[in-house]
This record gives C-alpha cells, sequence and structure tokens, in this order.
RNA sequence: GGGGUCUUAGCUCAGCUGGGAGAGCAUCUGCCUUACAAGCAGAGGGUCAUAGGUUCGAGCCCUAUAGGCCCCACCA
C-alpha cells in the first residue's frame, strides 16, 4: 500500500488531482492500432455558447461509462470530443452583446462581425469543455474539433458540392419559415407548434356581379384567424363535390379593400364540413394556400417586409405591424359591414424554437436539399437492423417523420456559419458552385463573382460529425480505422435534427452507416417534473452538485433509477444517497486497508497477495460464497452493459457492495480477523489455522474489493481510481486495468446454499434481540461464522452454535433454517446479561399463525412449480437450465413444507 | 386527426424475452457496535388504473375504457 485513504470521503480536490493524473498519462487518447479493436463514439457536440447543463451531464456520463467499460475491456476506445459553432444560437448571443455596447451587426459589417464572432468561439469554447472534463469526461482531448475548423469546412464544402452537382441540393423558391426577429428562414424541424388563444373572424366578401362590380346582395362568408393576410388573397376557394357552391363555378368575389376581383377555385384541400366550406386563399402566407395556388396557377402576393411589416402590396396599410394591420383591417371591414362575427378560437401558431417568435409563412428563394432518395438508405438501415435505435419504439418515431419529410431548407440569412459555396457571375447572373471563387464564367466568361451570402443551416455541419472529425474528405488511416463509429448518446428531442440527417450522410458520403446503436436518453426534469429552463429559474447547475457532492454522486444519481429514453426527475435526496454510497465504498475500502496493513505490520504477513491457486485451500465457505457472487455479478453487469442497460447494470453493483459484501461478508469475516491465536504469527503458509483463516479473509477481502471497483469504475471513476491507487500502488491506475471476467468456477457454487440459510438463521435471532429492546447487533453474524468450518455439518443439524466474541457468554438455540427455535431452549444474550426461557420470546399464537400463512404459501408455490413442470408446452419449449432450477425449488419447497407441517402439527397440540 | 408513452408502497421510479411484487427517500421501533450515525438491525405500507381476453400461470401479451404526458400533422 502506498499511502492511507483520508479519514473521510471527500470529493473535493481528490477528483481534479485525479482527472490531471489521467491527463498526464494520456490515458484517453487513441491512435490507430490494428492489434486491437475500436470503439469509438463521437460526442454530440455542445453549443459554443452553452454552459453545462444536466442534459449535457447525463448524456456524458452515459458515454463516459461505455468508452471507460470499453477501454478495461481492451479496446481501442476513443470518445471524439468538439463543439459546434451554433449558427444561429451564438449569432443571437452576440447580437444582443453588441446591442449592449451600442452598436449592432450591420454597423460592424460581415466581417467586422466575424471577427467578434471569433474571439467569442475563443473566450466562451472552452468553457464548456472544462466543465465536461470536470464530470470525469474521458475524451481523447487532443483530438478536439469545432464544426467550423478547417477540416469540418473542407468537408462541408465538398459535401455541397457533391451534392448539388447531383442535383440533390437545389435553389429554389418555395414557402419557407420566416423568423422576423432572427431575420433568417428556418427548417420545418426548427418550427415549434403552440396553442394560443386566439379569435375567429367571420368575413364575408362580395361575389362580383355581371357588371364587373361587387354584388350588394350575393356575399361569401368564410372564417379567418389571420385577417390581415386578406391583403394577399388571390382567390376563395371551395370544394368541388360542395353542391351548396355549385353555382360559384366560373364566377368571381370582390377583394374589397384591396379592391380588386378574385377567382373562385375548387380544390379538394378544403374541408366542407369545417366552417361554412370556403377558404380564403393566400398563397404568399400560407403553406397549404401556397399548395392550392400552384395547383390553379394563383398570382402569389406578397404583402410582408422581412420584419413582419406589411409592405407596399398593403397598399395605405404598408409600414404597419402585421397585427396592428390585423386591427385596423378588422375595423375597416367592420366599417363596410363585412364583418359578420368574432369568436373566440384556440389554434396551433407556429413559433420558431429559438426566440419564441410567430413564424412567418414567406415565398422566398432559398437552397434545399432534395429529399427523397436521400431518406431511403436512412431508412431501410433502421427498419434491418443496421442502425439499432434503443429503445425501440424511437423506430415509429423515426419512420414517422422519414415518410412525412420535406426538403430540407437550409440557407440561413445569417453571418455565423459556412457560407453557401455558390458564386453569381456580376455580368449574367450565372450561378457556379465549388470550392472556391471560380476564374471564370462558364456562360459568359465574366470574370467577377459575387458569393452567396446566406450561410447553412447549424445541423448540415453536424451531420457530417461522424466523419468530418475523422479527416474526411481525406480518407485517412483514422477514418479507415475508426469509422463506422460505435454508439452514438444523445436525447430522443434531436432525433430530427441531428441523428437521422447523420444517418442519411453517413450512406451518401461514406457509403456506410455511421453508428450501429443509437442510445436515446430523456430529458432530465426538476423535481416537480418541470423542464430546467432558464425562464422558469429552476435549472439545477450540475458544477454546483459536483462541488457539493461530487461527480461520481452526480453521475451514479443520473444513471440510476431510470429506463433508457424516459425522462427523469432530479432530486437532491438522490444525490445524497449516491454519495452515501461513495462514502460507503469509501469506509469499507479503509477497514479492509486497514486490517490488511495492521497483520502486515504485526506478523509481516502478506498471504492476500498470494495467487487463487495458493490460497484456494484456506478459503472458508464465506469466502466461497462471496466470491461466487462476485463471479455471478460479473456476468450479469458485463451482459447488462452489452445491452445498455447501464442503470440496471449499476443497480446490482450497488446491492452487492452495500448488502452482501458490507453487511453480510465483512460482518462474518469480522472474527477471523480479531480472532486469538492470528496475531503473532507470521506469514502465509503457516501451519497456525487462524492465520490461514486470516489471510484468506484479507485476501478475499482485497480481490473482492477491487473487482467491485472495476465494476463501479465506468461509473464512479475518481473514487474507484483514489481507492485503487491506494490499495496498489499510485503509479497504477484503474483506467487502464482489466475489466474481470466471468469464470466457471465450481468450488464456489456449493458454498452458496450454505451461506444463504446461515444468513435466514442470523436474521431470525436479530429479531429476537429487537423483541428483547436488546441492540439487535451484527454480532449475531459473527458469531455463526466463527463456527465457519462446521457451517454445513451444523446445518445439517439443524443446530447453530453461537458464540460470543468475548468468550464469556455462549448462546446455544437450536433453531429452523429461519432461525426460528424448535424447541423451548434458554437464551443467554450476553449485552443484556439476563436469562430468558426461550419460549417466553414466542407467542404461540403468532407463531401459528406465521406458520400457517408460510404453509399456504408454500403450497402455492408447489402447486406452481408443479403446473409448469407438468406443463407439456412448458417442457417443450424451456431449457435445461431452467427446468433443472424449477425441479430443485420442486424439492426444496416439499421440504420445507412438509417442515412447517410438522412444526404446525407440534404447536396445535 | 395520426403515433408514442405512462398509470406499481406516502413520494419519485425500477421491474430485461410471461414463472416467488422491488429500490431510494419518507414513516415507525431499537441501537454511538473497535470501517462507516453520510451508519447498523428491524417493522409497517401495494386487488401492479379499470373491465374483459389469451395462458397451467399475467405487473409484463391482446382488446376496450378512464386519466396524465410527449411527438408529428395543422381544419382556413
Amino acid at each position: 500500500m502506498s499511502k492511507e485513504l483520508a479519514k473521510t470521503y471527500d470529493p473535493k480536490g481528490l477528483e481534479d488531482r485525479l482527472y490531471q493524473k489521467w491527463i498526464d498519462k494520456n490515458y484517453f487518447h487513441a491512435e490507430v492500432d490494428e492489434t486491437k479493436k475500436p470503439f469509438t463514439i463521437v460526442i454530440p457536440p455542445p453549443n459554443i455558447t452553452g454552459q453545462l447543463h444536466m442534459g449535457h451531464a447525463l448524456d456524458n456520463t452515459m458515454q463516459d461509462i461505455l468508452i471507460r467499460y470499453k477501454r478495461m475491456q481492451g479496446y481501442n476506445a476513443l470518445w471524439q470530443p468538439g463543439t459546434d459553432h451554433a449558427s444561429i444560437a451564438t449569432e443571437v448571443r452576440i447580437i444582443e452583446k453588441l446591442k449592449e455596447e451600442g452598436t449592432s451587426k450591420e454597423e460592424l459589417g460581415r466581417e467586422g462581425f466575424l471577427k467578434r464572432a471569433w474571439e467569442w468561439k475563443k473566450e466562451y469554447g472552452g468553457r464548456i469543455i472544462n466543465q465536461l472534463k470536470k464530470m470525469g469526461s474521458s475524451c481523447d482531448w487532443e483530438r478536439e474539433r469545432f464544426t467550423m475548423d478547417e477540416g469540418c469546412n473542407r468537408a462541408v464544402t465538398e459535401v455541397f458540392c457533391k451534392m448539388y452537382e447531383k442535383g440533390w441540393i437545389y435553389k429554389g423558391s418555395r414557402i419557407i419559415n420566416w423568423c422576423p426577429v432572427c431575420n433568417t428562414s428556418i427548417s420545418d424541424a426548427e418550427v415549434e407548434y403552440e396553442e394560443q388563444a386566439g379569435h375567429f373572424w367571420h368575413i364575408k366578401y362580395p361575389l362580383v356581379d355581371e357588371n364587373g362590380a361587387p354584388s350588394t346582395t350575393e356575399f361569401l362568408e368564410f372564417a379567418t384567424t389571420r385577417p390581415e393576410t386578406m391583403l394577399g388573397d388571390t382567390a376563395v376557394a371551395v370544394n368541388p363535390k360542395d353542391e351548396r357552391y355549385a353555382y360559384l363555378k366560373g364566377r368571381m368575389v370582390w377583394l374589397p379593400i384591396v379592391n380588386k376581383a378574385i377567382p373562385v377555385v375548387e380544390d379538394e384541400y378544403v374541408d366542407m364540413e369545417f366552417g361554412t366550406g370556403v377558404v380564403k386563399i393566400t398563397p404568399a402566407h400560407d403553406p397549404n394556400d401556397f399548395e392550392v395556388g400552384k395547383r390553379h396557377n394563383l398570382p402569389e402576393v406578397n404583402i410582408m417586409n422581412d420584419d413582419a411589416t406589411i409592405n407596399e402590396n398593403g397598399g395605405k396599410y404598408a409600414g404597419l405591424d402585421r397585427y396592428e394591420a390585423r386591427k385596423q383591417i378588422v375595423k375597416e371591414l367592420e366599417a363596410e359591414g363585412l364583418l359578420v362575427k368574432i369568436e373566440d378560437y384556440a389554434h396551433n401558431v407556429g413559433t420558431h424554437d429559438r426566440c419564441k417568435t410567430t413564424i412567418e409563412p414567406m415565398i422566398k428563394k432559398q437552397w434545399f436539399v432534395k429529399m427523397d432518395e436521400l431518406i431511403r438508405p436512412a431508412v431501410e438501415a433502421v427498419k434491418n437492423g443496421e442502425v439499432k435505435l434503443i429503445p425501440e419504439r424511437m423506430d415509429k418515431t423515426y419512420f414517422n417523420w422519414a415518410d412525412n419529410i420535406r426538403d430540407w431548407c437550409i440557407s440561413r440569412q445569417l453571418w455565423w456559419g459556412h457560407r453557401i459555396p455558390a458564386y453569381y457571375c456580376d455580368e449574367c447572373g450565372e450561378v457556379v458552385v465549388a470550392g472556391q471563387t471560380p476564374d471564370k464564367c462558364p456562360g459568359c466568361g465574366g470574370a467577377h463573382f459575387t458569393q452567396d451570402p446566406d450561410t447553412l443551416d447549424t445541423w448540415f455541419s453536424s451531420a457530417l460529425w461522424p466523419f468530418s472529425t475523422l479527416g474526411w474528405p481525406e480518407m485517412t488511416e483514422d477514418l479507415k480505422y475508426f469509422y463506422p463509429t460505435d454508439v452514438l448518446v444523445t436525447g430522443y428531442d434531436i432525433i430530427f435534427f441531428w441523428v437521422i440527417r447523420m444517418i442519411f450522410s453517413g450512406y451518401e458520403q461514406m457509403g456506410e452507416k455511421p453508428f450501429h446503436t443509437v442510445l436515446f436518453h430523456g430529458l432530465v426534469r426538476d423535481s416537480q417534473g418541470r423542464k430546467m429552463s432558464k425562464s422558469l429559474g429552476n435549472g439545477i447547475d450540475p458544477l454546483e452538485i459536483i462541488d457539493k457532492y461530487g461527480a461520481d454522486a452526480l453521475r451514479l444519481t443520473l444513471i440510476t433509477g431510470n429506463a433508457p429514453g424516459n425522462d427523469m426527475r432530479f432530486y437532491y435526496e438522490r444525490v445524497e444517497a449516491s454519495r452515501n454510497f461513495a462514502n460507503k465504498v469509501w469506509n469499507a475500502s479503509r477497514f479492509i486497508m486497514m486490517n490488511m496493513e495492521q497483520t502486515q505490520e504485526k506478523t509481516g504477513g502478506r498471504g492476500w497477495e498470494v495467487s487463487y491457486d495458493e490460497i484456494r485451500e484456506s478459503l472458508e465457505p464465506a469466502d466461497k460464497w462471496i466470491l461466487s457472487k462476485l463471479n455471478t455479478l460479473v456476468k450479469e453487469v458485463t451482459d447488462n452493459i452489452d445491452h445498455f442497460e447501464l442503470g440496471i447494470a449499476v443497480q446490482k453493483v450497488y446491492d452487492f457492495i452495500w448488502d452482501e459484501f458490507c453487511d453480510w461478508y465483512i460482518e462474518m469475516v469480522k472474527p477471523r480477523l480479531y480472532q486469538r491465536g492470528a496475531e503473532g504469527e507470521t506469514a502465509a503458509g503457516e501451519e497456525n489455522q487462524a492465520a490461514q483463516s486470516k489471510n484468506a479473509a484479507l485476501w478475499t477481502l482485497k480481490y473482492v474489493l477491487i473487482d467491485a471497483l472495476k465494476l463501479l469504475h465506468p461509473y464512479m471513476p475518481f473514487i474507484t481510481e483514489e481507492i485503487f491507487c491506494t490499495i496498489q500502488s499510485e503509479e497504477e491506475s484503474i483506467v487502464i486495468s482489466d475489466w474481470p471476467v466471468y469464470t466457471e468456477e465450481k468450488d464456489y457454487q456449493t458454498e452458496e446454499k450454505a451461506i444463504e440459510l446461515i444468513k435466514d438463521a442470523v436474521r431470525g435471532i436479530r429479531n429476537i434481540r429487537t423483541q428483547m429492546n436488546v441492540a439487535p447487533s451484527k454480532k449475531a453474524a459473527m458469531f455463526v461464522v466463527s463456527e465457519a468450518e462446521s457451517v454445513r455439518n451444523v446445518f445439517e443439524e439443524g443446530r447453530l452454535f453461537f458464540a460470543s466474541l468475548a468468550g464469556a457468554s455462549e448462546v446455544t438455540v437450536q433453531a429452523d433454517r429461519n432461525g426460528i427455535a424448535q424447541d423451548a431452549v434458554s437464551v443467554v444474550i450476553p449485552n443484556a446479561a439476563v436469562y430468558i426461557p426461550f419460549a417466553e420470546l414466542v407467542d404461540i399464537g403468532q407463531e401459528i399463525e406465521r406458520l400457517a400463512k408460510e404453509e399456504k404459501r408454500l403450497q402455492g408455490e408447489v402447486a406452481r412449480v408443479n403446473g409448469m413442470l407438468g406443463n407439456e408446452k412448458f417442457m417443450a419449449k424451456a431449457p435445461e437450465a431452467k427446468v433443472a432450477e424449477e425441479r430443485g425449488k420442486l424439492e426444496k419447497y416439499t421440504q420445507m413444507l412438509s417442515q412447517v407441517q410438522e412444526r404446525l402439527g407440534q404447536l396445535r397440540k
């Protein structure tokens, strides 16, 4: 042992120190190594503007667990880190800052603005990275990337040009979502629908009479939620099957205020059941109307400026904000007697997910990615299992979106981002898409070009992340070796934004999937189940939690008690529980080390340092029992992690360490550590039985502790490393230690049953003591095991002997397997120093009741197992092991049943 | 409108392909016991939303109902 553990567990200081050690030793760095199998995860790049929040904490903990686990298993584990330029989010933040400084984006100009943006990146880009380090994330920091670094830029340009040539990227005039505050187009995925209380304005337009003038008697009534868009109406539509309006065929209606005639068109889109069955058509400001307009060749009258004020097409309303115009138009319609009524109406309004502004559908010339072909392999991959989504139900969400996908609007009227590599000839307007400014126009031979001012949707570069970070478009060794990556860990909220786009990009550019598994997690909510948000002020800062409880405790908390893909609530109580567990591990380790050290000092004995073969003859039942339990644990935990059941796996380690190892094994073993005769002896191999027994106990304690620490390490990297290094040496590290392997060790198995029965017996004794108001004492356990060598014999005789530690008093109880006395026997409790006839402790009535219940339960069990074993279908299908297990149970239950019945018979007499 | 998901102890939630109802916290009882009071030993508490069905057997599978949440679509 290199040193002692501090007396109390305090994660502060410890964690930073160990993280620095890992960095110094370069444990997280991965290089191409053909002798090892790679295991790769690319980080969902956090925004450079971002601060670590609970979502990041959860996301990164899960990734770190997988990476550390695989690293210990001998994989060449690469966790590729980096950050995202987050075009719109960052640009908005910088604009805010500029505003505070009394300047603006326009004043700085494009170049000046970008300079500021890069400064911003330099200042804040590192912050989130440092916060990830606080979590213990074992990323390969030497490989840190940024979505706008040189390599990623090249990847973006390359993809854009390739897809343009293929015809899958095109520029077109279509109706898009416009954010009047951010002043840019946004994709469908960025529109968030929100139910708002609004109104339904029932309006009527006069029909046009035979003279071409508005009729004073014939009107067409309809309802709208957006009366101001009437300025851009170019038709009124009815359903062709609607007989009520059959007479309108070929007629025109008079558009008031604008004062012009517009046609009545017939279109299936109109729902006859809804309202009056008449819809006003504004092709320039409604996606559905846009489609109708296309079908009927209607003119598209744009009535709005980019800031959502009415433009010159709105006549006298020009310059007014859309909502102000609405008010005035309604007023005017009312004055003209064309307003029928106003109803309250709750409807869904599309808002921009960043700024929550109501988006305005507008027709604009934008760049799009054609989706229909591109999406196909991505759908196929999930369908045939080449890419697996966990939990499986995400498949449906995925397919649903993919099936209804529309072309992806990728151009943004922003400055911070990848500028679109399209150049327009100043002479003839010819478009050239290329990696750099072209020399000569292929159209007119002109030499002057202007680059498209727009930038790309931030997700365009994120979609390339799994291969752009590995060197693409170069076919680097890294790319060949590490691609496809293995697992992607992310929240289900960005399945459309990112996951699906990475998958189709991977297939399109690399010809292969970007990863084989996507592990989704849910949202971390506050204790009341609300989303954590800045506006609510209910966010819990992970850094504060780390400061108070340690990163290990936070990690454990985030990973337990929660199924994949489900949201979770965050409770301080649960962090405390995690911290308490860390404390438990700490103290158990301290106890073990203390004993090792004392033995070493007093006797020079280092029996625990020998191999299993040397110690195996000295192992006692309890040792074999805990080794067997550990062995099973290794198997289960490995299996669970392989199936991404991270929470279940760590729960098992937790239970093992606390319940089996600390509460049972350590207590059982204490008498052997303290017993006389073990002191003053020399080393292992001594003939002295007590010394050998003690060495065997210490060997087992150390062995089990170290393996348990390894199983725990991916979850709680810091505390496990600290203990591991203290017990082994400062130079070693659990980070690169070997993951425990399950062994088929027959010797272990035999003891399990006996020990479980002893545990039952001890529980019985504790109950008796509790009833007597005597400290129940863990000593009861010690008493049993002080006679350990004959445990099995003792059990078979149905008798257990208890000897007190001091050896002064002796308790002798004849007990059944539940620790319930078979006969009235006297009990001497050392601590109580009283003599109580055992019979008085047991209320015969209660005992009969209890046993009757037990009898019923056992009868039920026997019936159940008999039912199974007697069932042909079950016997045909069930694996042999299962049948054997059930047979064993049947035997056990039958035996127990007869015991209980015999006892009942005695008592009833 | 379409899809998903949830309803299990007082609270928050686990419960993997059907086979003995679990954890943490809370409550109650008794304990400073030479690793740990951030602890130890116990106890109470659940017709697994409701009604049917499949099965030898259902918290788990199927159908319906009620209520909650989420996503997508957007009937103006």
